[in-house]
DNA sequence: GTTAAGGCCATACC
DNA sequence: ACCGGTATGGCCTTAAC
């Protein structure tokens, strides 16, 4: 028989000894299907230079009589082929290294330390990744699969107990053109839960709450008097627990999304199921989640995409983002402007029983919000997966470089190339310990206020250049050579040197240049016709281009290439210098550059000649070089550093004619000051720029101070707010926030790392002298230090600002030192 | 015991 | 371990007196 099929969720299974894969996913109709399929799984020896024939027969034979016992099964070469490949770039010849079970690629590839292999490729790569560039199953995208249904007793009875309405031995795939056209919209369900501790698997599960658009419920197996249609009374948490999965069962969602639930709601529901001792059964075939190791572990049901929005928020959108940490709250009330419940939190024991109520609501909100945030970024994963050729729940995980190098091993058997290896331990150990190597160009300002500027900056300059001089790991060539690709001379490792690359079309290079172009396309189609997908879809495009340079230069990458990261910057310094010289002697003077941009003022010149001289500049850049017009503003600040009389880098602040500030760098961007010294800094800074003169921004410091001196300043906006960035115990310096930290903590607050802790600098016994021995929780007791926030907050927030007015530090101190001595 | 340099630390820019 | 280097600035630690 024959179905449409779009696949979202793969695992692997063995059976007598061979790998299978199961892929999930729903046919045209919406009906569950599950393919079962398999490939010859196989790698790669790569030959040396100039192995005879006869030496290769000889190998193959040798080869083919490798053998490895495993517990429960034998793996034997199933046969080899000679193939003519390329490996990094350079034909070579390679032996195709077929063996019974893929998880012995490993072993078998040890046993084979011949003289003539150059090296042994491809073992590395996962198993699902290898099943989907061998079989073309691509996540997301719609295909027809001929195949006999599977039996009861195929595969070991695999379909016997699975929840699915098709089960299919696949024969035949095929990709179905158009298959844009087709929607797909999965079914989401959203799920959170509350407990009575924050450590996993502590407390007891109060209650689970689970969200699908026209399906609500909170589970609990506590007693209230409150009754609404969404709430199930449960026997207790066990019974609440089989509940869940029943639920779940009977919904049948495609998607389960949690926020942090990788960390926090699926280990916590598994360690409570151990403890219940009752079966967590929320696969389709009944099995409990399983937790794959990592920096953060993550949780994988059968059949059914666990998706933790966090961590794929964390990758694909944070920088986006204006929000200052990305709990759920405030992510959500800046994308979907809607917010959490109000409750406070505490131990079920001390809840009240009219409190019960407002609990449920403040957990069925927090999985509608998470639902309502899956909505909104379902067509970036969407296109994320099918762009990358990942599934769902590898995409919403990996990390941008990993995203990088996963498209890399999609489309190398275009290139008819063999995969580099992942670095092993030593090697990464190596490349952690290199010396940086110079980074970008930053200019050095000089204070003041400017009118009529003009900003230029570079479209994807590190992907450009990546392109325009072929830089890479497999275009590095030994010497400089004919007709080749010269790098600036740049300084590594302390030796001044220069890098040659081959001008040969190469993979990586070629294959930023698809990325770069389709994006140009994408985003050029969207200025014309907006639409959701297309947005995402350029989005994906587009981080996908910025994250390759940084590919480079990271140490996990199979493609790392310092040579070709250093080559870069040095491009990227070179032409941004010649950009800045060529707008000076054009007779516009430079006022601040930083990596891919300029600055500069447009004096008595129009703007039509701004766009004449950009248009000029342009027809000189090389390649795919391309410099483009940022904005115009009407009027620009730069300041001194604190220390010292020079202009400050990266710390500025614009206006454009319509009066939209731009303010990068100023403390009004850094979360880790108080709110009532960035709100201060940001009127101040728009005052100056729209009235163009500092007079009534002074006024308005004047008036803040005298704010802070009254007392009359909320507790609120004098709150400073730090992250803790590691356990509190490797600390060397123990600096306001880590004793701000130990405070909660002996307090019984929960402290993890990660979270921003939240203190304020308090009056204290003047034999007090550090700023952390003046460190209060915001709920203690005490009065905020007027001398600390005035001296440590509230000035140095204004006084660069106000010394471009001539208004020097010593004034403003002055003035106020006499008054401060009052307290 | 005081002070200044240096280091640690968090955060931002691109 | 999960993209890079450049830069500011606060506060603590430590060396030198």
């Amino acid at each position: 028989m024959q179905i449409s099929f779009i696949p979202f969720d793969y695992s692997s299974f063995d059976w007598q000894g061979r790998n299978y894969v199961a892929v999930i996913g729903r046919d045209d109709k919406g009906k569950r299907a599950c393919i079962v399929d398999s490939f010859e799984p196989y790698f790669w020896a790569v030959l040396k230079d100039g192995v005879s024939s006869k030496k290769t027969d000889e190998l193959q034979k040798k080869i083919e009589k490798i053998k490895v016992e495993m517990p429960g099964r034998t793996t034997v070469v199933e046969k080899t082929e000679l193939c003519k490949k390329k490996f990094l770039g350079n034909d070579v010849q390679a032996i195709k290294v077929f063996i019974t079970n893929y998880k012995d690629a490993h072993a078998v590839a040890d046993k084979m330390g011949f003289p003539e292999i150059e090296a042994r490729r491809e073992y590395d790569i996962s198993f699902i990744t290898r099943y989907i560039i061998e079989r073309k199953l691509i996540p997301l995208s719609w295909h027809k699969i001929s195949g006999e249904l599977v039996g009861a007793n195929d595969f070991g009875g695999i379909e016997t107990g699975l929840d699915v309405d098709i089960c299919l031995k696949a024969e035949k795939i095929e990709i179905q053109e158009k298959s844009d056209d087709k929607k797909f919209s999965p079914k989401i369900m959203a799920y959170d839960i509350e407990a009575d501790e924050f450590e996993i698997g502590k407390g007891e599960i109060v209650m689970i709450s689970m969200f699908s658009g026209n399906f609500k419920k909170v589970l609990t197996w506590k007693k209230s008097p409150a009754k609404t249609d969404y709430i199930e009374y449960c026997k207790d948490e066990a019974d609440m627990l089989e509940k869940f999965a029943g639920h779940i069962k009977k919904e049948s969602p495609d998607l389960l999304v949690g926020y942090f639930s990788d960390g926090f709601d699926l280990p916590y529901l598994r360690a409570r199921a151990e403890h219940n001792r009752v079966k967590l059964a929320l696969g389709l075939d009944g099995s409990q989640p399983t937790f794959a190791r990592g920096r953060i572990p993550s949780g994988k049901i059968f059949g059914i995409v666990h998706v933790d929005l966090l961590r794929f928020i964390e990758t694909v959108y944070s920088q986006y983002l204006q929000s200052e940490t990305l709990s759920l709250n405030e992510v959500a009330t800046e994308l979907l402007g809607e917010s959490k419940k109000n409750f406070e939190f505490k131990h079920s024991r001390k809840i009240k029983e009219h409190e019960w109520k407002d609990y449920f609501e403040y957990n069925l909100q927090d999985s509608v919000l998470t639902y309502k945030l899956a909505e909104k970024f379902w067509y970036d994963m969407l296109e994320f997966s099918k762009i990358i050729q990942e599934p769902l729940f590898d995409i919403t995980r990996d990390g941008m470089s990993q995203l990088v190098e996963n498209h890399l091993l999609h489309n190398l058997d275009r290139f008819n190339e063999i995969a580099e290896k992942r670095p092993l331990h030593d090697e990464i150990e190596h490349r952690r310990g290199r010396e940086k190597y110079e980074g970008a160009f930053v200019f050095q300002p000089t204070p003041g206020l400017y009118e009529n500027l003009a900003f230029f900056d570079f479209t994807g300059m590190h992907s450009s250049i990546i392109i325009s001089f072929n830089l890479s790991k497999s275009t590095l060539l030994d010497k400089k050579e004919k007709n080749c690709y010269e790098s600036p001379e740049l300084e590594l490792e302390g030796k001044k040197t220069r890098f040659y690359f081959s001008k040969k079309e190469a993979f990586f290079p070629a294959l930023l240049k698809e990325i770069f172009e389709i994006r140009k396309g994408y985003k050029k189609e969207l200025k014309e016709n907006p639409d959701p997908i297309k947005k995402a879809r350029s989005n994906a495009y587009k981080l996908l281009a910025n994250a390759s340079y940084g590919y480079l230069g990271f140490f996990g990458a199979r493609y790392y290439s310092v040579e070709a990261a250093a080559s870069t910057l040095a491009f990227v310094r070179k032409y941004n210098k010649e950009i800045i010289d060529k707008v000076n002697k054009a007779g516009y003077p430079v006022i601040y550059a930083d990596t891919d941009s300029v600055a500069f003022s447009l004096g008595k010149k129009t703007k039509t000649e701004a766009l004449e001289l950009l248009k000029k500049l342009n027809s000189e850049l090389p390649g795919i070089m391309e410099l483009e017009l940022e904005d115009f503003y009407k009027r620009g600040i730069w300041v001194t550093k604190r220390t010292g009389e020079f202009g400050a880098k990266k710390k500025y602040a614009l206006i454009t004619e319509k009066g939209k500030l731009k303010i990068r760098g100023f403390e009004t961007v850094r979360r880790d000051w108080c709110r009532l010294a960035r709100e201060l800094q940001n009127q101040v800074l728009h005052k100056i720029l729209t009235e163009g003169n500092e007079k009534s921004a002074l006024e308005y410091v004047k008036n803040v101070i005298k704010k802070v001196k009254d007392r009359k300043a909320d507790k609120k906006e004098i709150l400073i707010r730090t992250q803790l960035k590691k356990p509190i115990s490797e600390y060397k310096s123990i600096t306001p926030h880590v004793i701000a930290a130990k405070k909660m903590e002996e307090a019984g607050m929960p402290v993890d790392v990660g979270m921003l802790i939240e203190y304020f600098i308090a009056e204290t016994h003047e034999t007090k002298k550090l700023v952390r021995e003046k460190v209060k929780l915001p709920d203690e007791k005490g009065e905020y230090n007027i001398k600390y926030y005035l001296e440590h907050q509230i000035v140095p927030a204004v006084e660069n600002i106000l010394e471009v007015f001539g208004i020097s530090k010593d004034e403003l101190l002055g003035k106020e030192q006499k008054k401060l001595g009052e307290f």
